[in-house]
DNA sequence: CACACTGTATTAATACACTGGTACGGACGG
DNA sequence: CCGTCCGTACCAGTGTATTAATACAGTGTG
């Protein structure tokens, strides 16, 4: 769990938090269950505020990404529970839309936009 | 050009404006020389500030998706112009890591991210 | 030149995002 | 129990995003 941030990047340290767990996540390097640093620890390696790492690990708990057991720790959620796959389906729609939008204002083909994410899609570990 | 325009959804209006642009744009809606409306005209239409849409006009600009002449009016840029593609590509790249990192966290398999973003495209307008 | 239109620059009011300091309540091993 | 770890809540300060009011500058027409 190797986690490092970059404050003057314009993106905030939370989000740039964020976006590693959840890539993390994604790609397999952490399993349901398993443990993330608690908020203090990893506060204390990146140099920032705990509350800014309790941040990014909330809206990671409302996103169902993680669950945090308060005196216990943080840790990756199984994705079992949750959302109907329609409901799934509709949150991530716009997203798609937006790529669709960027790729072409790029001037990037069909073909070049659905292989570029496929090939995102497969460094993340291809199965399921 | 049809624009509308939520106040109260949060998302800033600029930016409602910027990507109902490129939508049109990537759609087909608006061509290459195409004028848009003026500051004023749109500002007006809207019920908002002219300063407002010409924000929105600004950065639509800087990425080269729309042209102003100052004097005379703001039209739709001819793609020709502009970056290479290997720049082009790596504009795009992250986009796409995102999306596929946001589709597995909502459990959708590859074919499906693929397939829904694939969906999205041919509905702006398939050739390409 | 006057005029009516264009986009642009400057400045300001306001709100909210972001981060941090600090204190609180629960879990767990001595 | 007590110390130490956990996540959490509250509050303040700083900066920046968002929008607006206003004035400026270029273009084209009669």
């Amino acid at each position: 769990m190797l986690l490092h941030v970059n404050p003057s990047t314009g993106l905030p340290i939370y989000l740039q938090i964020q976006a590693q767990v959840k890539h993390a996540v994604a790609a397999g390097a952490l399993r349901a269950g398993d443990a993330l640093p608690s908020v203090r620890k990893l506060a204390s390696d990146l140099r920032i505020n705990p509350n800014t790492v309790a941040r990014a690990y909330l809206e990671l708990e409302r996103e169902g990404v993680i669950a945090a057991v308060p005196g216990g720790g943080t840790f990756v959620a199984d994705g079992t529970s949750g959302l109907l796959k329609a409901e799934r389906v509709r949150r991530f729609r716009p997203l798609a839309r937006q790529v669709a939008v960027e790729g072409r204002q790029l001037r990037l083909s069909r073909d070049e936009i659905v292989q570029f994410v496929d090939e995102e899609l497969k460094a993340l570990g291809g199965k399921s």
